[in-house]
DNA sequence: CCTAACCTTTACGAGAACGTGAAGGTTGGC
DNA sequence: GCCAACCTTCACGTTCTCGTAAAGGTTAGG
């Protein structure tokens, strides 16, 4: 859906970046409307540090290709669904930056050592994102637990009634208590 | 911890200004101090309608009691834990609200029907706050595991390098790879 | 009764994260 | 070559979430 102004790009495009005849060069507005951002957002992430475009056109207009789309993926994510700030997100994009460098520079080396220096490290990055998702994750957790203790407070009682109240068919029975813990 | 504040169901005390020797009504910074908030974050709180302190002295000081304590932790969590915006804490506070006013309303019933419907309707409430926190909770989970994938596919190239290079004692060893998923 | 510490309301300030023009250049179909 | 649509860089406006005085009341201890 939202195939807007089906814009045939430049075929021949002898502009200075890359071939790039594989994945299109998205202009904001298409990249905007293809991860679900507004155009100044994208702008203000760049103001940010947070990412930039794979290349500009010759009037100096921002072009962004697949990674580019991914990482913005990524800061929505961090943002809509995690809620991280964007200095939060800033941190985490440093890890992923340099592992996109690392893959790049991976894949252009024969050196094995250097080959396992650059996976540890690559590991490593990842780990820190990992554990810096997971405490948010175990916060969450936290607050789940405690609901569900509540819960489970409150089902006592009812249980109470019910055996007070003489065994009469629950009308409302299998209301799924879909908890879960970790 | 965290015991659900085991209300006492409230001696006679009808007046406004009360002796106040059950809990010790606590005045703003003396509350800010025990959940680690400022006064002026309290008070805007207030402002936006996300809570009221239980009582005023007679010279319109704010006097806080354990439920409102209790209220300001869980706003807190929400802010800091989970990112919320004072926006979505609202929401989850209506639901908080109601599952206070459905506590009192419990302890001062006799009636069986009602008491029974009134810990359907919290325990309801309560899965709705589950229900939010945890869809934010697989979210993150979810970018989590896209990472651990990613950490894997380091990994393996890891363990193919390690193979193709002989056993040589790794120095590193032992690294972490406390991986968990849920 | 006096005073220090705390509180009240009111109001202006600030940083984060954009929204919204303004003024002008670029692209691309016709 | 022309025009609409898209883009660029300022630059100021806005909302949210408080911070920080300012100008006074209130409380508790001595």
């Amino acid at each position: 859906m939202s195939l807007t102004t089906t814009r045939r790009p430049e075929a021949g495009a002898a502009g200075a970046a890359t071939g790039a005849s594989a994945d299109r060069l998205l202009r904001i507005q298409e990249a905007s409307e293809e991860v679900g951002l507004t155009p100044r957002s994208i702008r203000y992430y760049e103001e940010r540090g947070l990412l930039e475009p794979a290349a500009r056109s010759e009037g100096a207009y921002r072009l962004y290709d697949a990674d580019d789309i991914e990482r913005l993926r990524f800061i929505k994510g961090l943002r809509d669904d995690a809620g991280f700030s964007l200095n939060d997100i800033g941190q985490l994009l440093e890890d992923e930056t340099a592992r996109a460098r690392i893959g790049a520079r991976y894949r252009q080396t024969a050196d094995l050592g250097e080959r396992r220096s650059l996976l540890l490290d690559g590991i490593a990055r990842i780990d820190r994102q990992v554990e810096t998702l997971r405490s948010k994750i175990d916060r969450l957790q936290s607050m789940v637990d405690a609901a569900t203790a509540r819960r489970q407070h409150l089902e006592g009682h009812l249980d109470e009634l019910d055996g007070k109240a003489a065994a009469a068919p629950d009308p409302d029975a299998g209301r799924g208590s879909k908890l879960a813990s970790r």
